[in-house]
DNA sequence: CAAAAATGTAAGCGATAGCTCATAATTGTC
DNA sequence: GACAATTATGAGCTATCGCTTACATTTTTG
């Protein structure tokens, strides 16, 4: 019974008996190591099962698709990530630009080395249509964070429109660790790792502190 | 199962009479059309010959996979847009930064406007072809002509590891101004993208600047 | 224990994808 | 015009994919 070309994304049932969550388990571990494994496009809801050590069945009991498979996965990765983020922001709210900037560049590092090849797949790999954008919407919410400080500092900043300057932030410190947690690790060796901390740091103090 | 699939890139054949020339065209100018308009899943081969005018067959003459295919349309798309950035580095070469930025942050977002639908597609869709060699490798040069230039301006530079500084200017315009085009087209209107641009060349120059 | 509900199984369907190959048409050479 | 390259054709092969479904097993309920 095929209800049109809907994108479910949603769990088909959920998991009321222990065995099942057991069940689900494996299958979002199975996903997570086949998709670093061999990437999308070659990740077959099949392979996916057999490597889980459940039947293709089972997995269709709980995933209505393949996208409602790996949207799973998105969810629990980014969620681990923006939890790291949330965390270091809360921490400090109320700390000077200096500050803060320093310990949101290294939680931004931090959130990129929560399963970074999981994350390169994610970020690399994952057809941004339908549900999957959740990635995006991870930003959005650090966006809308990193704004919430720069209205709350307004007095240290050179003030340019806050939009703006939270956009530049955010956009510059994410394509930053990523770039150097996914492309240029040897600047995140353990005694260059400060080095580069301190370099985002002044790029985005310099930009936004009043001189 | 086999998987020994190998990654044959280069063209099976090369256009030597005016007719051929003129097919591979048409099925480079169908790609990025389906490309476009259908993502890069739902881009057949059968389908884009089919959009070319041309049989299928004749697709596969001078094509031997479709990750070549689209390989060639990643490069023409790269080249076109290394282009622009070079001669923005050259016309720049000996200005001071706060010129230069100015300029290739300029020059940034207009290489990004060179058919930033097809730019979107292979951003986001295409990594998991060629491994993002193609696009990487556009970074990388970039990456280095912009060395080059920290180099030769080392006096007017607060100076920091080059390597490291030229990775984060570059990052981090490059990001910018991809998201700025691709995400916040609403930053870019005729009467703020200016604003932007002096926001960006803000961030850069007093991050390179002695202070 | 028996009936019902929940969970698990896997053969295989329908669709479509990438791609081949035998053949035909066109072009170049003499 | 004859003959060989070159170029173009498209029916159809093979493979795989996402997913369904009919059925088996386990757990819960009463």
């Amino acid at each position: 019974m095929h209800m049109g070309r809907k994108l479910q994304t949603n769990p088909r049932k959920s998991a009321c008996q222990e065995r099942s969550r057991l069940t689900v388990d494996a299958i979002l571990e199975a996903t997570t190591r086949v998709l670093i494994k061999e990437g999308y496009d070659r990740a077959s809801t099949n392979k996916i099962a057999a490597v889980a050590g459940v039947s293709i069945g089972s997995l269709y009991q709980y995933f209505p698709s393949k996208e409602a498979l790996v949207a799973a996965v998105i969810d629990r990765h980014t969620q681990e990530q923006m939890r790291v983020t949330r965390n270091a922001l809360v921490k400090v709210a109320a700390s000077p630009i200096e500050v803060a900037a320093r310990e949101l560049v290294s939680a931004a590092i931090d959130a990129h080395r929560v399963n970074p090849k999981l994350h390169r797949v994610l970020a690399e790999q994952i057809p941004r249509v339908g549900r999957l954008q959740n990635i995006e919407a991870t930003e959005r919410d650090a966006y809308v964070l990193v704004r919430g400080y720069l209205d709350a500092h307004r007095d240290e900043i050179d003030f340019a429109d806050p939009d703006v300057a939270a956009f530049i932030c955010v956009t510059a410190v994410e394509a930053l660790t990523h770039a150097a947690v996914l492309r240029r690790p040897d600047i995140l060796t353990d005694e260059k790792a400060e080095k580069f901390v301190d370099e985002v740091t002044d790029l985005v103090v310099r930009y936004l502190r009043k001189s």
